[in-house]
DNA sequence: CATGAATGAGAATTCATTCAT
DNA sequence: AATGAATGAATTCTCATTCAT
């Protein structure tokens, strides 16, 4: 709250703010520290104040870009309890594809960089707000469904995996197919696979 | 048949397999013109005899990696006709995965560049022996099925998007899912992703 | 007035002086800009913290000599309002001659480079301090001599070229007439290039 | 006349029209040896079998173009006794500037090379045929006149300078004047140049 | 004679990083 | 904290010249 700091964290935003535009526009490696205080308006050792190096700025970025995804995702979603896991899956995957597509450089961005690993560090394994309330909603939204799961982590993986993947080219070239007929396959495999993780009792 | 058009092919050949070495063991961008030349045992100046830039090098590896893989897995692949389509595709996704794991930087120069671009230029469009026969070899297969597909395309699309993006980490982390249990799931997905696109007589 | 940017100035000179040696000595396409930071004795990057090219220090260098060189003779003109139009260029010219006799290297440099393009822009369009005073003086000198001309322009186009083009070779080789013949002729020939372009009264 | 020689000779005219091509459009740093044998079409080896380097084949052909230049207008001269001295002069200027305005490569080919040390080698020197004949042409020329002039040199140096250094920009640039305009200028100036010259008797 | 592949020195330029102010 | 001038290693690319075929 203090003016210093709050000028420290303008400053800090800027760098942030630039390195993203430069980096969605003329790609990583074409995008030097120089252009990034230039982008940010300030002086060049200016930099090593905020960030090791440019690649400590570009997984802060990484990061910091997936969850505020996520985050507008989770607000969008309809929190009502009628909705079975599938139709929500669906309904995530749905508003993220378009948010994807009404932002392609943030697409490029994350379909670029957003393996597993980071996925899973930022989403699952928390370590900040946005992440730890996303795992905490994902959790309660699988036991409230009120079913039983073999290994929850293969079946996000494969969906989170399965999307990434496919919507890039698909947004950006409309190839093989349109962005609609892709929502449309994917909206019939995800329940699959779901339901292949479902353990079912025997009762049943 | 030349002496000097061999040698020349020998030396092509030492700079794409430097360029190889290098690309996968440090990354791309780390590998300088002058690592490869050094690697291949050759002047700076023989590399702009062979490639216009890196980026000339580097295209021609993504492509001809991809095309000897495939290659590969086609003498693999049991020629009878006795199997089902979704069975053959299967043991395909099950042969290239299994050659993945036995190579990793193999995994791991084509999983970061074969995006659908890459993947549909060298073995759709053909234009090479190798990938004009896995075309060849691709529309065989679906002839001789006796069935009729909506948008082959997507079909195929969804399902090298799928093996690629979610092999890439199990394989190298074991994360999230160790290798069969990836396998055990691709199999299943991947019959339905089949059927989706299959067109049903109506007289059924 | 600040020690910083005096101390940027100083290098700035020393760059402009190691390049006018370098370009005079060994010519300008035989220097580097290796060998002009070498001379300087600065880092090969502090080149580009002060000029985009060799082509724009090389630029700077002849606009500031030519500068240079009409500033001094301006002061080396005896300023009395006694002296004929015409002689008053002969004395110019003289003096200027005398100079570049008495240093070849600036003679070299000038005359392979002082085409009338960049005289023009130098000594007449002005843009720079020294330039605007002898564009000043020339006007003034024309006024002052109550007399009128048509085309100033070609007047002095005509005798700065003859100046130019005659005295390289004569200064450098004697060749094909000694330095006092060739003042002699231009002596001559000047007041008949001055009086060529005077508009004379019908009255008379 | 041997069908070698003659092979021999082709090639060797192949490279200095490529070269010539190429010093006028590109500008003769920015010329390679290799553009020149590409041009030419022939390897790049070969050149060496020519020419020692680039100044070689630049000399020969300022020299070469220079000569054909002169040999041209002698050709165009009215060899008729009837003109003054200075209105042969004037003439052979006339179509000079008319050639030079005709062809502007080869104007800036020759105004930036064609210093007095060339132009004196070329046609004054001799040493081929070409400038043997001009020579002996222009020694004809004074005789003829009946007239007497100290200096030869100096006169025809003046001349030739005068002209060579005010028309690059006129015809270039059409600055500061017009080529008409540049024409009656020298017109004017060239006769006076010449009777500078003249012995007079003083019985006269 | 002619070729053109190969060489490797050297040129221009960029850029992360440091450090005095 | 902030600045931005300075550095020099590193990179890309060119090119004259040689020499085996």
């Amino acid at each position: 709250m203090g003016k210093l700091a709050e000028k420290k964290k303008r400053k800090r935003m800027a760098l942030l703010d630039a390195a993203y535009d430069l980096f969605t526009s003329k790609g990583v490696n074409e995008t030097s520290i120089s252009d990034i205080v230039q982008g940010a308006e300030l002086a060049k050792g200016t930099f090593y104040l905020y960030f090791k190096d440019k690649s400590e700025i570009y997984t802060e970025l990484v990061t910091q870009k997936a969850a505020e995804l996520f985050s507008v995702i989770r607000e969008q979603l309809p929190g009502d309890g009628n909705s079975s896991l599938e139709d929500t899956v669906v309904q995530l995957v749905d508003i993220l594809v378009d948010m994807l597509n009404a932002d392609k450089a943030l697409l490029e961005f994350i379909a670029k960089n957003l393996r597993w690993g980071v996925f899973h560090k930022v989403m699952l394994e928390g370590g900040n707000e946005v992440s730890d309330s996303f795992f905490e909603w994902y959790t309660k939204l699988i036991a409230n469904s009120g079913r039983k799961f073999r290994n929850h982590n293969l079946m996000i993986y494969m969906i989170v995996e399965l999307v990434n993947a496919t919507c890039y080219n698909v947004i950006l070239y409309e190839e093989p197919v349109t962005l609609p007929e892709l929502k449309e396959e994917l909206a019939k495999l995800i329940p699959v696979i779901i339901r292949n993780k479902e353990v079912v009792d025997k009762a049943e």
